[in-house]
DNA sequence: GTGAAAGCGCTAACAG
DNA sequence: CTGTTAGCGCTTTCAC
């Protein structure tokens, strides 16, 4: 492996010349710029990004944490980040928590060490004492973490809202929503307590069924979408996560139900396998690219050291399907 | 930040002692040790990932190069890696490739400035130079590179026939197979082949379809499949990747076909997308966990510098679903 | 404009 | 068992 001292041995220049070269900065003389680009040429010269990130420490890795890469949601959510990302010069390291005993520790750890520059972090987590006395970058994307990290999400109020404004345009008389573990401190959280309370205020009876912090195989909610049927045999309307409308969906014809006279359906997220099924599912379109854009903008400003101005919360929108 | 030189002067011993409790490294006097650790403590010390890596010559990350990651195929491969590599005590760098210029080129640049100790490269390039004389640790997922880069793949030869054989038990007369772009160069192809010849050598008229080598997102199947139901419309089969049978499945009502009666399909990959719409598809399942696993012990075995033995296809399986 | 030299923070011989 | 020393490869003052 060549080195730049290498390069400046047999361009016959100094090291520090060669630097310049190479970063394109200073004022180098044509002369010597020519000898050094050619000393690289033959050496086929490759500048070690260890040495530059020790030298300049910083790694220009952005470290994404998330509970599961292949979910919808997440998936779509790192594919915008890295995107992002890649436009800006950083690269993007992924860490899923799901299934790993203290990943989440380990994923933090690294940023500690300067493994990378900062992290987005998404995931379900339930102890959030490990952020405590970070001092660097740390973005949540809708999670509360603490005061100090600043967190980037959808409009969850607006979209229990959209949501509850949509059954209330059909007569429905016992909507069962599926929501989120409580115990994530999450803004989303919030779409379940306005959705309840406009229903509930126009006579509408609902239910909430709370699904398990680390439910996120499809297996996880043909479960809880069975034993809602069980327990609420005359439901006849179903608020939850994409993957959870979808079990009903399926379930539904088993349990006699047909969908929409019998049974409405609004799914939470909105993200493509809502739109690829034999027919579309009504849902609550969270932003995804533009919670992505906003994330890797707000960490990329406080790795630059600025503070930057509050994030507000994404418009959501209806995406008016055949379910509801 | 404290360094390793302000820990050995607080616990008064030489920084050399310092690396070898951090590393848990030769013999150190429990009292030594003591002095180190509680010196380590005060200073709340954290070691710099990026001066250990520029010592040691290696990063532990691994880049992996898919064309999209929300794809639920690739996402959930990545998922799998991740999860693979997090237990080996390695990092996963992730590259999407799709709908950026030369993204591709760039990430091999990583692996040339050692910003990687490694790759695994999945997308679906058409230029396989940039692949030549890298003399550094690459694994193929999925992809025919060159003679010196190791490919794990599913076994799409059987994979191929098992799907043959599923639309044989009916009677069927004129199947159209969906099959990626040519150009890319992949194992996948062989199961278009084989599938062919076999329903040939029945008398069964095939005809195929070939899709942009980019063509990644739901509408870019919907519009394949608008085209096939328009230019073959005595289609009574239809053979392809996940997505573009999920647009079968929506558009077939459209176009008067009932499944699986008038129309039979069957789905190539397998990913839970083919599980989680009303009607399970029937498909040919590839090992994606296994896969993964291959492709990370083959990449960590080219880092540690070992040949290893050569990769086996991976057995496919065929999913019973309603549509076949 | 260019070169010498001092780091960045850690590891690894090699003496003692 | 422990300290000294010499790197790893690049960046960056600061003289000349």
């Amino acid at each position: 492996m060549a080195s730049i001292k290498d390069v400046a041995k047999l361009a016959k220049v100094a090291p520090s010349t060669v630097s310049l070269v190479l970063n394109q900065k200073g004022y180098v003389s044509d002369i010597s710029r020519k000898k050094v680009e050619a000393a690289m040429q033959e050496l086929s010269y490759i500048p070690s990004e260890m040495a530059r990130n020790l030298s300049l420490s910083r790694t220009n890795i952005i470290g994404v944490i998330v509970p599961e890469i292949s979910h919808p949601f997440f998936g779509t959510f790192i594919h915008a980040v890295e995107a992002e990302l890649y436009g800006r010069g950083y690269k993007t390291m992924v860490c899923s928590t799901v299934q790993k005993a203290n990943a989440e520790q380990d994923f933090v750890d690294m940023l500690r060490r300067r493994t990378m520059d900062g992290i987005i972090m998404g995931a379900h987590s339930l102890e959030l004492d490990i952020y405590d006395n970070i001092n660097r970058p740390v973005v949540a994307f809708d999670r509360f973490i603490n005061d100090e990290i600043p967190i980037v999400h959808a409009d969850h109020q607006s979209g229990g809202r959209i949501a509850a404004e949509a059954f209330l345009r059909h007569a429905c008389h016992h909507i069962v929503q599926i929501i989120g573990a409580r115990k994530v401190s999450s803004p989303a959280n919030e779409h379940h307590e306005v959705f309840k309370q406009i229903l509930c205020e126009a006579g509408i009876i609902v239910d909430t069924v709370e699904m398990a912090w680390n439910a996120f195989e499809p297996i996880d909610f043909s479960q809880i979408v069975e034993n809602l049927f069980m327990e609420y045999p005359d439901v006849d309307g179903i608020f939850g996560p994409d993957l959870a409308i979808c079990s009903c969906l399926r379930l539904a014809e088993q349990y006699g139900r047909h969908i929409p006279d019998d049974l409405r359906l609004v799914a939470y997220d909105g993200t493509y396998i809502t739109r690829i099924g034999v027919r579309t599912i009504t849902a609550i379109v969270q932003p995804i690219p533009l919670l992505a854009h906003f994330a890797v903008e707000k960490i990329i400003t406080l790795i630059r050291g600025d503070v930057g101005e509050k994030l507000q919360a994404l418009s959501v929108s209806l995406q008016q399907g055949d379910t509801c």
